[in-house]
RNA sequence: GCCCGUGUAGCUCAGUGGUAGAGCGCACCCUUGGUAAGGGUGAGGUCACGAGUUCAACUCUCGUCACGGGCUCCA
């Protein structure tokens, strides 16, 4: 991370000790598995680890739970927290507890246990007093159990490694919440049985799951899907199928704007560009390998004239047959080929997800390929590239991980030692802090990942440089040296962006639709008061237009009250009132969104501006890219 | 793909075993209005698609497709 600015409400958020909410978070797990084996005694428990905003369990039962079920779970767990039952620790041998846990009928705790290592202590923590008597499981019909009279009595114990609470008390029962229930494997395997996971959140005071929901609330407010629709960037439509996305007017300006600024910074950067077919001969994706590493992500091949064509996943087989088409010389290296390149992968229909995941997309990608001695040189030239594109789109602050070696894979030990040493001198001489994810590399290379962080704190993976070993190796991809020997050039995958669709969908989300100036597909609307001023609002217009501005004149001869409410809606950067007043003095009213279309921001009336003077001030905008 | 849920007008959503409603938007008319909704009239729907049950299906059942929340995977 290279900077710190948080939030307000980060903040509240932030002052939770760790070490006390990760004991929360659990706890809460445990009185929720605990509540439901009470209300729903047929249910098998599972696991329930803590998560980054609460905990969930997974839960073995024949029949769905409902949201009503959930607020009777929530109840329940109200119940047992007021009770203030104590919540004991207690180390157990791994043939007792064995015993037990065949007694209780619980399949999948015998599975865990067994999957504890000989040599760790097995322990176990209670709720309520083991002293009690009381079984784990009441033989009570969960419709008899009356959640204001009958008190939380049974003990209720699962196999854990802790940390917990003391005592349930020591949760708030009004800063902990359920949030939804969903379909999750046992144990992540798609093979096992598919077990009912309930989500909660929790936290130290009812301020900070207040704070939560909010944050919840403004992510949702800025949904890129929501904000798509509404200001009609795009669209994804059931006749066409799921994942293929629909650029409308509006969004495709903003795309026209994003690729042209694109390509001009690449070109300033030494890159040269391509443009590639979007099917090949599958022959070609047998060489590279795809077919036998990424078939079941690509769509099905294509037999045109008794050749099976495949439409591509990925562009780099056709960036090597490019460099493929004629010999090269030490002297050409490096190469830096880019192209705005369209893929089609096979996804499945579950995982699509408005444009952050889908079936038809466009990547920002560039392969540069050069001599050994030059890895390092240009890697740090991309990481530079990198920061200047991400920073320009307002994204300042990265996280960064670099992925080292893993079991599985191809090319010496010397030159995975030469290509992970240059990505981490890049990343030195960059002066940017990483995190170590050793073996977490490509079984062709070491990467880098970088993820940017949004307007709200989320962080999202767009750019990753990855060292590739592999399709050089498959190509016979070669450089004539200087002293005439035949040599292997260094291939160096890279994309900004990622994807041009999902990195459209952080810009929304991250502006929450009100764009800087320089994307916002309509710049400056004019809202003529009366018919009367119609003619002065586009003659001004004009004047807009010839500056290059994107320019808009309201024709709905609603009031001035509604225009203005249309345009904050549409979240127009710029609102120029022409009325009788701006007609004399040759001016224009101006007014910025904010209030109820940008609770962020306030609405701004700037009052009335020279025409010079607004066209300064738009320029200056446009040359920071910053908002108006 | 799997689990749960959803699919009704361009959009957001009500609704019922007896062939459909609101608000916004759109069109037209009146109003020429000064910083977040002026008034009126009207057009617009094979109730996602396909089967089945029924005298009768938008409604019940099954299947398909799409979307949403997850799992898995990933740009």
């Amino acid at each position: 991370m290279m900077s710190s600015t948080q939030s307000p409400q980060k903040n509240v958020l932030a002052q939770s000790d760790p070490q006390t909410l990760l004991r929360i978070r659990h706890t809460c797990a445990h009185i929720l598995a605990m509540a439901v084996q009470t209300l729903f005694p047929e249910t098998k428990v599972t696991i329930g680890p803590w998560t980054e905003t609460g905990f969930y369990y997974d839960f073995d039962r024949p029949t769905a739970f409902t949201p009503e079920n959930l607020e009777k779970i929530e109840a329940e767990m109200r119940r047992i927290i007021r009770a203030n039952l104590p919540i004991i620790r207690e180390v157990v041998e791994r043939d007792d507890i064995k015993a037990e846990i065949a007694a209780l009928q619980e399949p999948y705790k015998q599975e865990i246990l067994d999957s504890i290592p000989a040599d760790e202590p097995i322990t176990r923590y209670f709720i309520g007093s083991p002293d009690a008597g009381f079984t784990s499981h009441p033989e009570v019909e969960p419709s008899l159990i009356d959640p204001v009279t009958v008190p939380p009595t049974a003990v209720w114990w699962d196999l854990c490694a802790g940390p917990h609470l003391n005592s349930t008390k020591e949760i708030h029962p009004k800063a902990f919440a359920l949030e939804s229930v969903a379909g999750a494997y046992w144990r992540g395997d798609e093979t096992r049985p598919q077990l009912q996971r309930i989500y909660g959140t929790a936290w130290e005071t009812p301020e900070q799951l207040k704070a939560y929901l909010k944050q919840k609330e403004e992510a949702k407010r800025r949904d890129h899907r929501k904000l798509g629709q509404e200001l009609e960037l795009f669209s994804i439509q059931e006749d066409a199928g799921g994942g293929l996305v629909f650029w409308h007017p509006k969004g495709a300006r903003m795309r026209l704007l994003i690729e042209d600024y694109w390509r001009s910074a690449h070109l300033a950067a030494g890159y040269d560009l391509l443009y590639t077919p979007h099917v090949a001969n599958l022959e070609l994706w047998k060489t590279s390998g795809h077919v036998d590493f990424y078939r079941e992500n690509m769509f099905d091949p294509i037999e045109i004239e008794s050749q099976e064509y495949q439409l591509k996943p990925m562009n780099c087989p056709f960036h090597v047959l490019t460099y493929q088409n004629r010999l090269h010389s030490y002297r050409e290296l490096p190469l830096r080929w880019a192209e705005l390149g369209t893929v089609y992968r096979y996804e499945r229909s579950g995982v699509l997800h408005g444009l952050m995941r889908v079936r038809g997309f466009t990547q920002d990608d560039a392969h540069i390929f050069c001599l050994p001695e030059q890895v390092a040189q240009e890697i740090l030239g991309v990481l530079n590239l990198t920061e200047k594109i991400l920073s320009d789109f307002g994204f300042p602050e990265y996280e960064v991980n670099l992925s080292t070696r893993p079991a599985k894979s191809v090319g010496t030990d010397d030159i995975w030692q030469l290509a992970t040493d240059a990505l981490v001198e890049a990343l030195n001489t960059k002066g940017w802090d990483y995190v170590t994810d050793e073996g977490g590399g490509a079984f062709y290379g070491p990467k880098i990942d970088i993820k940017i962080k949004d307007a709200i704190g989320r962080l999202w993976q767009c750019s990753t440089i990855q060292v590739d070993f592999n399709l050089p190796e498959r190509f016979d991809m070669n450089y004539v040296a200087a002293d005439g020997s035949r040599q292997r050039p260094i291939m160096i995958h890279r994309a900004i962006f990622g994807s041009l669709e999902r990195f459209f969908g952080i810009l929304v989300e991250n502006y929450a639709g009100l764009f800087p100036l320089w994307l916002a597909p309509v710049q400056i609307r004019l809202l003529p008061v009366s018919d009367a001023q119609r003619s002065y609002a586009e003659t001004v217009a004009q004047q807009f237009q010839e500056q290059g501005f994107r320019v808009e004149v309201d024709a709905s001869g609603d009031r001035l009250g509604k225009q203005i409410r249309t345009a904050e809606l549409e979240k127009i950067p710029v609102i120029g009132v022409v009325g009788k007043r701006e007609v004399e003095q040759q001016t224009l009213s101006v007014r910025v969104p904010g209030g109820k279309a940008m609770p962020t921001r306030q609405a701004g009336d700037l009052g009335a501006l020279p025409l010079s003077d607004l066209l300064e001030k738009m320029q200056v905008a446009i040359a920071h890219k910053s908002l108006f």
